[in-house]
DNA sequence: ATCGTTGTTCCATTATTTGGAACTTAATTT
DNA sequence: AAATTAAGTTCCAAATAATGGAACAACGAT
């Protein structure tokens, strides 16, 4: 009876609330609109239930009903996300550092934390004009192949670090994907000692990057910067010589936080 | 009993959701991250009660709860955000239509809709560099003091546009900001008329704009566009010349709405 | 026109939310 | 350091809202 597909359905202790964000979660990850009926098969409830749920969900702007009677994504979340992204004290503090550390290198950077089993991107600063805003900000990304997901892996106590890693399914993006948590685990002990993570192609092919750690010092957001290009521009070599780099932003970063909000703590 | 000191709330036909949806709200306008009691003065609910509602809230990551017991808007909204943004087509089709416009003027051009009695704006196409993304993307503006908002009223049949304007508390943000009804809806028939709108300097001191309406044919997107920029720049006149071709790039945004929606409905 | 499909409304049953009060923890004062 | 106050958390009977089956309406296709 709770059998569920492929999704990342889990019962959750949020009682009424849990279950419309799983309705939310549901249409928004879909690829394009719903209609009624494929929200109905993916859902697996009873149509009336169904029915006032969505219903609900579209009064309050979270979702919208087009002319064809199809679900999308409200425009409401983006009032929502522009205040919590505005507000981000952690990403405000880090932004010059990214852009110092972009002037740099060249190549792009990007800041993120771990919420859940996911990377949330904050900022993302491009070396030329293309920054197409939302373009990666906002968005979640798997937490085991990309660099600032393995960089924030490698910040975790080590029970909390089984534990989340243990609930992962692993998606083989490319050939070089981790797909099984004993050889993550070994990689993610090996980025504690040494400070930085790289992400050999594991996420997307013919794109590599270096990552450092970032946190702040209530544990709030455990995350990292790193420095994104295609493999044919970042040999290895160079993403080696580029962790000193991404470290000390890394640094100045967490100093700026302790600065900024230790006085007031 | 039902007493709103001077906030927004509204009684909704949407249960549990709706009450949820008021905190985060009231969450997310705030200038600063709430303490519990911050929020309790103004919920004005139980104890108990609220202190599950913000627990369900934050289990679900739409707010975060800081180690100082702050609540602040969480970052998972941004997932949900990204996702709206990404996949809205409106937004997709208006995209190169907005880039040509900000080529030929040279002065920033905005995407917006209308929802409930605020424009949000779905893109910016700045002249230079600093598309500081989500900086003004998602941001909602009130209806009757931006160039976009009067525009998107002038598309609204004449019984709702009253219901919408009579539910509508002027703020004086400028000298210029229509502080009634009366006024405000003179300018709207005038706007309905003529095809374009203008905003000058009511919302923000010497900032000024021309707007013109766009929608979609099943009216689920009512809004427009505009090219903004500096008083001391964009003289009446300049803005009265633009007209045109705002209006140009409106008309083939619609054009583009009817081809590629128009086979599928 | 008719049938099958899709979407909507209704209402007794069931489950969740509610809110007062008791309780724990942290901060402040004496 | 002990006492006092404030801040936050947990508990549970009563009130409220969600549930889901079935009947109903609207639409499309044959």
């Amino acid at each position: 009876m709770d059998s569920n597909g492929g999704g990342a359905a889990q019962a959750r202790e949020t009682g009424t609330l849990g279950k419309l964000m799983v309705l939310l979660d549901l249409v928004t990850h879909a690829d394009a609109p719903l209609r009624f009926t494929d929200v109905l098969a993916l859902a697996g409830q009873p149509r009336g239930t169904l029915h006032r749920q969505l219903s609900h969900l579209v009064e309050e702007g979270l979702l919208e009903l087009d002319g064809d009677g199809r679900y999308a994504p409200g425009l409401r979340l983006l009032d929502f996300a522009a205040r919590s992204w505005a507000r981000n004290e952690f990403r405000m503090i880090a932004e010059p550092h990214l852009a110092d550390l972009q002037r740099a290198t060249g190549e792009t950077v990007h800041l993120g934390v771990l919420r859940g089993q996911s990377i949330i991107y904050l900022d993302k600063v491009e070396g030329r004009q293309p920054v197409r805003m939302y373009s990666q900000i906002g968005n979640a990304s798997p937490c085991y192949c990309t660099g600032v997901g393995k960089a924030a892996l490698s910040l975790l106590p080590a029970e909390s670090l089984v534990d989340l890693v243990a609930g992962l399914s692993f998606t083989s993006f490319t050939a070089s994907t981790h797909v099984s948590a004993e050889t993550l685990l070994a990689e993610i002990r090996e980025i504690a000692d040494q400070g930085y993570a790289f992400d050999r192609e594991e996420h997307e092919a013919g794109i590599r990057c270096v990552a450092a750690p970032v946190w702040s010092e209530d544990r709030t957001f455990m995350g990292g910067i790193s420095i994104t290009g295609p493999a044919y521009r970042l040999s290895m070599e160079l993403l080696h010589q580029w962790a000193v780099p991404v470290q000390l932003a890394a640094a100045r970063i967490m100093e700026g936080m302790r600065v900024r909000l230790g006085p007031r703590r």
